[in-house]
RNA sequence: GCGAAAGUGGCGGAAUUGGCAGACGCGCUGGACUUAGAAUCCAGUCCCGAUUUUCGGGAUAGGGGUUCAAAUCCCCUCUUUCGCACCA
């Protein structure tokens, strides 16, 4: 007989509901804990990612509940998005009614799962009431300085038909579609993150954050301290000004190193004839792809420009060439080259017969120019660096530095990887950015007033090359803000990763329609206590919104520094080894398995079957695995039901008569009983007291795999394995009437324990005991430190590292007793027969080790 | 190339502080119940050896080291995954 989960789950849903227990309340006198998972992007139908990921959520969630906080669990649905735009134009039909019918499906399934989610507190980000606070912070981003348009280089999706932000790049390619990525120019709109490089690497004011994203949210910053010198050019007084890590190597700069995009190349062409040598060069590197050209195993190229520069330092003329391997993009653009002692320049002086100057010297042995085959990039001794000869190259770079700021020659610097994050999008399916564009007044931002710029619904989709938005006439043309005259509407839209960069914030105060969301409710649930996400969120998504809730903070919205204090990254769901997804086919529908299963026995598969930070390898025979636990533990209560209730009518008459106050006194009761006991009850067996020792150790165990180590594989393990202890109890019928109050204990601390991750056979085993209350209302169960006192203790007895023989004695057996009950096992001395006996090491409760020669 | 993490039975994984390697689950093998299957229950399940309920040896990617004691700490090598990658 299987447990009837179906009736279980759906009424156990029903009473969570009616009795509000997920509604989180704002400013309660309870602490608060704020349990996000990343929300979920409306794709049709829940799948397993989703499942492995709330569920992870959910048993925080309740364990925070049951020990008393007020818990919010939102959830809502990141519904823009270029998918939605392709899955309505391939079904013909609008995203507006497919994401709406898609977030119908999902929310109906959340709730057949049973997660603890405040349903009141449901987003939409496609909804207008959720972007028009978008376009609201775009404004204040604008006023302050932070959003700002400019012509640049783009990675460019032929096939998407839009720009794709840098993290977006994958390999060269676009990370939906993988087409290869080209460059294109566009004016584009852009949010200043850089201006927050310095306070995005401080990760002090976050509480727990995996070390992996912390490193990779660096590396993406890419922070290099170093000294910015200008460079004269030969005859003229322009100056390029070039960014250095090893100023200690300045006077061995033979050669200077521009891109062709260069300001300054850009005007020496103007004096070239189109067909020369250097025009040809500069056309043919610019209009190589990017990704490519900049691909570590591409040749370096380069083309004398004829001029000169002076090396400030020493009055030398140096060659300025013009190279494929400078970035403009990187530092000041520009590059001084000092073959020796870099690898880059190396190669390209020795293609280019360019001179080569060693300046630093190794400590051991001379280097020698014609020998040399790479460059020397270490550190070491500075020589032909006039009044620095000797220096060492550390102590040197702060001298060298110094000296050229108290002469005007440069000055130290900073540069960061980071840029600036593109947020405009060439597609329809986003939130409109409220700008209008005036003949007279220019570029104009939409009045407050009429927020929001609603995005029109009447547009014709389909295979257009350009955005839809375009052909929306009657939209695009309106009327300046400011002159009244004729203007027209921006029609780029916004990144996705807008709208998800603060909808954390908005779970706090959902249907405010004065402002993105109050203050002091921001103020009270913010930040988030514990975030889940997938791993591939380390960089996009969690430092926008690390910048989002900084730039919110400066205007005053919200007053903390972090959005999300601890943050878990998921593992995901696997089968055959590879990642689940539609494209691979190798996907299971959860909804299956939940109607076969129930949803406890879903929950219960995924948490057990690793830990929450590792993949999840799908196993159809590890969901029959997790059923059969359920149903195991069902069918110890259907059938001991009354032996069971003992447990919990004792515990309601304790509470009645006030007798106990505390439940360690309970308990120390119960012992009494126990040892001591009534007529009849006199004494508990071993085997009795090894259950007790299993209640309490099971506890403990549950207790600190969730709250210390977020271990939840471990968890369910150690239920299982007290489920085995109880059913290791045969002859029930002679139990003594203590030990039957043992007994039912130990059973009925399982539905408390196992609440976290199976909630609806839980609640539903805890209501037949006779509960009245649901069972997080009765709070963490506690383990007594009494019954985890075990009288006897085994001792390990190892000679030479070897186990050679094992012995039960009392705990508090004396040191000396323990080496000479260890030296009488019979194995023991078999094994030290001829043999002297060096050392012997007791460890405590542990283990006696024999050093014997 | 640089950086990080990881590598444990047939499989997922456990071993929290250096202290009995393989908890728990899956699978498998045998048995009970059953007309049969499903379900359930019982027993067994790292490898080798023998005197086979016991004992000995080996085993945590491979090699070396520290230690009475190493999956755990150190060094080298290999493999996998992830991140970064002409960053001046």
């Amino acid at each position: 007989m299987e447990y009837p989960f179906e009736k279980i789950e759906k009424k156990r849903q029903e009473i969570w509901k009616e009795q509000k227990v997920f509604n989180a309340i704002d400013g309660s006198e309870k602490p608060k804990y704020y349990v996000l998972s990343m929300f979920p992007y409306p794709s049709g139908a829940l799948h397993m990612g989703h499942i492995s990921n709330y569920s992870i959520a959910d048993v925080i969630a309740r364990f925070k509940l049951m020990q008393g906080y007020n818990v919010m669990q939102p959830m809502g649905y990141d519904s823009f998005g270029l998918p939605a735009e392709n899955f309505a134009i391939q079904n013909h039909s609008h995203p507006r009614i497919t994401t709406d019918e898609s977030i119908e499906i999902m929310a109906k399934q959340f709730q057949s799962i049973g997660f603890g989610i405040d349903w009141e507190r449901e987003v939409s980000t496609c909804h207008p009431d959720y972007y028009v606070w978008g376009q609201w912070l775009f404004k204040r981003m604008y006023e302050k300085g932070l959003a700002y348009k400019k012509f640049s280089f783009v990675n460019w999706c032929e096939n998407c038909q839009t720009v794709l932000a840098n993290e977006q790049v994958e390999d060269g390619k676009c990370w939906r579609c993988e087409n290869p990525v080209r460059q294109k120019e566009l004016k584009q709109w852009f949010f200043k993150i850089t201006d927050y490089a310095e306070e995005l690497l401080d990760f002090s004011k976050v509480i727990d954050w995996p070390e992996r994203v912390k490193t990779m949210q660096a590396n993406w910053i890419g922070k290099s301290e170093g000294t910015n010198i200008h460079f004269k050019l030969e005859d003229s007084d322009e100056i390029i000004t070039v960014f250095t890590t090893r100023p200690d190597t300045i006077f061995g700069c033979t050669f200077m190193a521009l891109p062709p995009e260069h300001p300054l190349v850009t005007e020496w062409l103007k004096d070239e004839p189109n067909d020369s040598k250097i025009s040809k060069f500069c056309s043919k590197v610019m209009n190589e792809d990017k990704i490519l050209r900049t691909a570590e195993d591409t040749t370096k190229e380069g083309i004398f420009s004829k001029r000169y520069a002076i090396n400030p330092v020493n009055g030398k003329k140096v060659q300025i060439w013009i190279t494929n391997y400078v970035l403009m993009e990187y530092g000041t653009g520009a590059v001084m080259a000092v073959p020796a002692h870099d690898q880059r320049d190396f190669e390209f002086a020795k293609k280019y017969n360019i001179p080569i100057t060693i300046v630093i010297q190794t400590p051991e042995k001379d280097l020698i120019l014609k020998e040399m085959t790479e460059a020397y990039i270490e550190l070491g001794i500075l020589v032909n660096s006039a009044q620095f000869d000797g220096m060492e190259s550390t102590a040197s770079m702060q001298a060298i530095t110094d000296w050229m700021a108290e002469n005007n020659m440069g000055e130290y610097a900073i540069t960061y990887r980071l840029r600036d994050w593109g947020i405009s999008r060439q597609r329809y399916w986003g939130t409109p950015i409220p700008v209008i564009y005036c003949d007279k007044c220019g570029t104009v931002l939409v009045p407050d007033k009429d927020l929001p710029v609603i995005l029109p619904i009447n547009v014709k989709l389909g295979k257009t090359t350009q955005n839809p938005l375009l052909s929306v006439e009657e939209w695009v043309n309106t009327t300046c803000p400011q002159c009244g005259g004729p203007a027209k509407r921006e029609t780029d839209t916004m990144d996705t990763f807008v709208d998800s960069s603060w909808y954390y914030a908005r779970y706090t105060d959902t249907k405010n329609d004065r402002e993105p969301f109050a203050k002091d409710k921001a103020d009270y649930w913010l930040p988030v206590d514990q975030y889940i996400g997938g791993i591939e969120h380390a960089v996009m998504h969690l430092m926008y919104a690390r910048f989002f809730h900084k730039f919110m903070r400066d205007i005053g919205l919200v007053s903390s520094d972090e959005p999300f204090a601890r943050l878990l990254t998921q593992g995901m769901v696997t089968k055959d080894g590879a990642k689940m997804s539609k494209s691979k086919g190798n996907t299971v529908d959860p909804q299956y398995i939940i109607d076969r299963y129930g949803s406890d026995t879903l929950r219960v598969f995924m948490l057990f079957a690793s830990p929450p930070e590792k993949d999840v390898e799908w196993s159809d025979e590890g969901v029959k695995g997790a059923f059969r636990f359920l149903n195991r533990v069902w069918r110890l209560f259907e059938e001991n039901l009354e032996l069971i209730k003992i447990a919990t009518k004792m515990h309601k008459k304790e509470q009645e008569n006030k007798a106990a106050t505390n439940s360690h006194e309970l308990a120390q009761k119960e012992n009494d009983l126990a040892t001591k006991g009534h007529e009849g009850t006199r004494r508990i067996s071993n085997e009795i007291k090894e259950l007790r020792y299993s209640t309490h150790f099971t506890i403990k165990k549950v207790l600190n795999d969730i709250e210390d180590r977020m271990q939840f594989n471990t968890a369910i393990a150690a239920i299982m394995e007290h489920l085995n202890n109880i059913y290791g109890i045969t002859e029930l019928g002679k139990l003594t009437d203590a030990e039957k109050v043992i007994f039912s204990e130990s059973c009925a601390v399982i539905p408390r324990l196992l609440y976290f991750f199976a909630p609806h056979i839980s609640e539903e085993l805890w209501s037949m005991l006779g509960n009245e209350i649901l069972v997080h209302e009765a709070g963490i169960p506690e383990f007594n430190k009494e019954f985890l006192k075990k009288d006897e203790v085994t001792y390990v007895v190892q000679i030479m590292g070897k186990v050679r023989g094992k012995m039960e004695v009392p705990v508090d057996t004396p040191e000396e007793d323990i080496k000479k009950l260890a030296l009488e096992i019979e194995n023991v001395k078999k094994h030290l027969q001829g043999k002297e006996i060096k050392k012997i090491i007791v460890v405590p409760k542990k283990l006696v080790s024999i050093v014997a020669k």
